[in-house]
RNA sequence: GCGCCCGUAGCUCAGCUGGAUAGAGCGACGGACUUCGAAUCCGUAGGUCGCAGGUUCGAUUCCUGUCGGACGCACCA
């Protein structure tokens, strides 16, 4: 589709330029340069949809005219007479494509193993760091859209051709980790996660809240954690033990849910090993002169004729921030795996944080610096406002998946289709994934959404499981024309007899795959992908309706169809994946 | 105060580099299951695209201002 856009381009361009001769005018870049392709509102009016008001004014006449007179002339040429029709349409110039070919190559592409690979971006190494909770407590809402999104950007960059790494930076030191412990000292009495009937991660965090029951009653609470930092510092051993452990069962029940969720990474790294790395990146840049020290031996560095604040990165005391931090990471992960971009998913909050981070990076002198990217996301927010961990109003992930996976034990049994389904937890399960991915993915990243449990959890109208659905019903096709039910089986395949208005729309539906995995790579946008997943699906389930496959009396329009079909399924079941959705045989 | 993001139908959201009557879903109302799965489909009602200027042949889209909302401006992470 995007060759065949560009070949149209092209054809006009030559079109135009001849125009622009016949009419005395020169036909600069610009001219060209002007030329845009839209998608004409209604199929009836063409595939392609050139616009020619801007030529208007250099070429003295009316757009109509010009669309006109490049009819015309792209009706003389027997090279654009193989690749469509072109027609004035007012002042518009649209093109309907030659389908034959068309039909035959989209869906030769589409049943052919390597659809939804492409290779644009064959031989970059993308590095992406995401979900990086904190071990004092499980995941929430809010660590699920931030899943959703790396995960689905890291598969739509390899469908890109991309070497793409995942990273977790696993938040496992500070303050607020000693906090759970402190808490746990207190009044854990030395129990286990078993022992509370409690996923580890849960337990964690269950000690984490009760730190507050810890400073009504002791006033000093706040003081102890940061002594208990300093002793974890210092390296005392109970205190290293006991973070050990408390770790170990944070990071065994999140990594459930990853896997429950079908997240993954490539690497962990723990910012227990690296906080430090920083330090001496800094002390470098000081050296170099990019930086300042303060009286008070604290080092800065003046970001001002950067639109930004001054900002300090070593504190007077010689100790890291969060900041050298980052800038420690960066530098070494290149180090150790030369990434040609860097994305941080983190949520917008901290767009501040990652100008600063990259600024500095660029001072320092490193040309990959340029390559940085923060993925900035919006918050999840309830109707009753922000998500709060004091007020308990925090949308645990566990517990989330547990109640849409329930509702749709519920729905399966109320439509009766336990038997058809066999592994009814297990459809349930995927079902309630796809609801979550594409609810959190469907929305664009920056913007803030709301969750509004009730009407959330719903599986039908424009949700995941609609798409699913369909991925479904294709399925249903397919498996009974193997088991040789229907006409297609005496059929031969002809595409040309997909050329009518119906066939044709589901055609290009699926040839604008590629395109859209491209945009949503190259944007870093998985709501891309999303939308045209729903897209095709409300195509197909239009065609579905009114289109007999199976059933047909044409033999060779119903195997016709059935490619037409199993073209379907391969790109739902191409680009669900890639929005972190499960594709279903059956549901 | 400065910075950044958002403001489209009652609600939740789409709307691609500016382009042909602004789209879905939910909710409301009315239809369609003896044919490939009704988690579906079709129809009706519902919008001064926050507001005001500007650029342009053309602005929901770009610019400026303004109002409203969120977030950020720590030797916290």
């Amino acid at each position: 589709m995007t060759e065949l856009k560009t070949a149209w381009k092209n054809i006009v361009a030559g079109a135009l330029e001849a125009y622009a001769r016949e009419r005395g005018v020169e036909a600069g870049p610009d001219l060209v340069s002007a030329i845009v392709i839209e998608r004409p509102p209604k199929a009836e009016l063409g595939d392609l949809g050139f616009p020619m008001f801007p030529f208007a004014k250099l070429l003295r006449s009316a757009p109509a005219q010009v669309a006109a007179a490049l009819a015309s002339k792209i009706a003389a040429d027997p090279a654009a007479g193989a690749r469509g029709q072109a027609r004035a349409e007012g002042p518009y110039l649209n093109v309907s494509l030659a389908r034959p070919g068309i039909c035959g190559a989209t869906i030769a592409a589409a049943t052919s193993p390597g659809w939804g690979s492409f290779g644009f971006l064959a031989g970059k190494k993308v590095m992406i760091e995401f979900s990086s909770p904190n071990t004092n407590k499980p995941l929430h809402l809010g660590h699920l859209r931030n899943n959703a999104l790396g995960e689905s950007i890291s598969r739509i960059l390899s469908a890109a051709g991309a070497e793409v790494r995942k990273v977790n930076h696993i938040n496992d030191r500070g303050v607020h980790i000693c906090k759970s412990m402190l808490a746990y000292q207190r009044y854990g009495e030395g129990r286990l996660p078993a022992d509370e009937g409690l996923k580890s991660d849960h337990f964690v965090g269950k000690y984490y809240v009760m730190f507050n029951k810890l400073k009504e009653e002791d006033p000093r609470a706040e003081e102890a954690a940061q002594g208990l930092l300093r002793r974890w510092e210092a390296g005392e051993s109970e205190v290293i033990e006991l973070w050990k452990r408390m770790n170990g069962w944070a990071i065994e029940g999140i990594k459930a849910t990853y896997e429950r969720t079908d997240v993954c990474f490539d690497l962990y790294d723990f910012e227990s090993d690296t906080y430090e790395l920083g330090r001496a990146e800094v002390l470098k840049g000081l050296a170099a002169g990019v930086f300042y020290k303060e009286e008070d031996g604290s080092i800065w560095v003046d970001l001002e004729d950067a639109g930004l604040d001054k900002k300090v990165l070593l504190r007077k005391d010689g100790t890291s921030l969060y900041i050298t931090q980052d800038i420690g990471t960066a530098i070494f992960r290149h180090g150790d795996w030369p990434y040609d971009r860097l994305i941080y998913v983190v949520a917008n909050e901290q767009q501040y944080h990652f100008k600063v981070l990259f600024e500095v990076l660029k001072r320092l002198g490193f040309e990959w610096a340029a390559e940085l990217h923060h993925l900035a996301y919006g918050l999840v927010n309830l109707p009753s406002g922000r998500m709060k961990t004091r007020e308990g109003t925090v949308v645990d992930a566990d517990d989330l998946m547990d109640e849409i996976s329930a509702l749709a034990a519920k729905e399966i049994e109320e439509k009766g289709r336990e038997g058809a389904v066999g592994d009814m937890a297990g459809v349930a399960e995927k079902i309630a994934l796809g609801a979550l991915h594409y609810y959190l993915l469907q929305t664009g990243p920056m913007k803030d959404m709301l969750y509004d449990t009730e009407a959330s959890l719903s599986f039908t109208g424009d949700t995941g499981p609609y798409i699913q659905y369909m991925g479904a019903r294709a399925s249903s096709i397919l498996r009974k024309h193997e088991a040789g039910e229907g006409n297609a089986v005496k059929g031969r395949v002809r595409f040309e007899l997909l050329c009518g208005d119906a066939d044709w729309n589901l055609v290009k539906r699926i040839a604008e795959f590629p395109e859209t995995l491209e945009a949503s790579a190259k944007a870093m946008e998985p709501s891309l992908l999303a939308g045209y997943l729903h897209d095709l699906a409300v195509d197909f389930s239009a065609w579905y309706r009114d289109n007999p496959v199976l059933n047909n009396s044409d033999a060779d329009l119903s195997a016709s169809r059935v490619e037409l079909v199993r073209a379907v399924r391969a790109t739902l079941q191409a680009g669900t994946r890639l929005v972190c959705m499960p594709f279903l045989e059956s549901m």
